[in-house]
DNA sequence: ACCTGAACACCGTTCAAGT
DNA sequence: ACCTGAACACCGTTCAAGT
């Protein structure tokens, strides 16, 4: 499976590392995904070709940035694997996605390339194995539908994150994400919270 | 209001414009909306600054590739203004949109930049206006939820046929989409046909 | 091992010169 | 008016030289 970026052994490698880290988020943050490299490591204080020793590609250095992110979200998934109401767990997890996704510019646009990509990224596995759990169970519960698929679900998220990653209103985005949850209940299982 | 753009009225211009029209039709059906502009100006025949002459920006290009494809979506939309049942006929018109999105490479990521592009684009204002017509018509007879915009309703159906375009699947787009319009109904409108 | 600046390749955009 | 190739700017990627 592609690992998540092993962290340097050596000092100076390991500060650089960090700049490195460090100068991307901010970037991406400001300028979103496709913030120029060059300024990075310029911002970094590290000449260019050294981040791309560490970062051979941009998704790399994107799935690095966003580790904390993404392993937040799957540990909050494992908490709701267990909540009672099946359905309203997925609900909750995807909306949190959502709303990381649009909040966190280039979160959505990362998660979203890992799910297109090669299925042994650690990240596309992480995030489908979260999801999977939850979906599986709210199905066997007969609240949603069983026609759906991880890949199907993540990839609906995603593109509403992607959607409305621009817009300024943050509800927006919520309305959206009704709309998509409405069509994935069973008939039966309609009337269960949101 | 931004029209689509003008074809040149000198004869060789004339000539120009048509051979960049049918080298970006086919560059971009090759190597998708991203495809070189040097490369579609050196396959008209012509100097790369003609190119950016008559289409000034990537998307005033790909407007006018896809132009006649929006101008027959909104004709169809036209059709089905007066069809019988109003929410089959906005289900009807949103699967177009959606399989043209994902078969005509570049025509999802081109209305989905036009929809969050200057609203006096003609192409966000004859797909607005086709979509409106058909929604309001369902709403009204309460076979859909008030509560969703044209907006919306074109970001949502857009983002599926981004997601899928890459999908070799084309039946994944249209499950993604069953699910979209399955939450769009009202509880009562919910088992009309789809 | 790791770092660096410079070189290279690519592509979009602009411009001076031509018809 | 319109066309052209060349120049320019930008950015990602690779490399030869350094520690």
């Amino acid at each position: 499976m592609t690992r998540p970026p092993a962290r340097p052994r050596r000092a100076d490698a390991l500060r650089n590392y960090e700049r490195l880290l460090a100068a991307a988020t901010d970037a991406f943050a400001e300028h979103g995904p496709q913030a120029p490299l060059d300024d990075i490591a310029r911002a970094a204080g590290v000449g260019n070709a050294t981040l791309y020793r560490h970062f051979p590609t941009r998704q790399a250095l994107l799935e690095a940035v966003f580790h904390d992110h993404i392993q937040r979200l799957c540990h909050r998934a494992e908490e709701l694997a267990s909540a009672p109401q099946s359905a309203a767990a997925l609900m909750s997890w995807l909306k949190d996605v959502a709303a990381q996704g649009s909040a966190a510019h280039g979160l959505a646009a990362s998660l979203m390339a890992a799910m297109e990509g090669p299925e042994d990224s650690w990240c596309r596995k992480a995030v489908s194995d979260a999801a999977a759990a939850l979906l599986a169970r709210a199905q066997e519960a007969g609240e949603i539908r069983i026609d759906v698929t991880v890949r199907q679900l993540l990839k609906l998220v995603n593109a509403i994150a992607l959607a409305t990653e621009a817009d300024p209103k943050p509800e927006e985005a919520d309305r959206l994400l009704d709309i998509l949850l409405n069509g994935l209940r069973t008939p039966s299982g309609r009337r269960a919270g949101a």
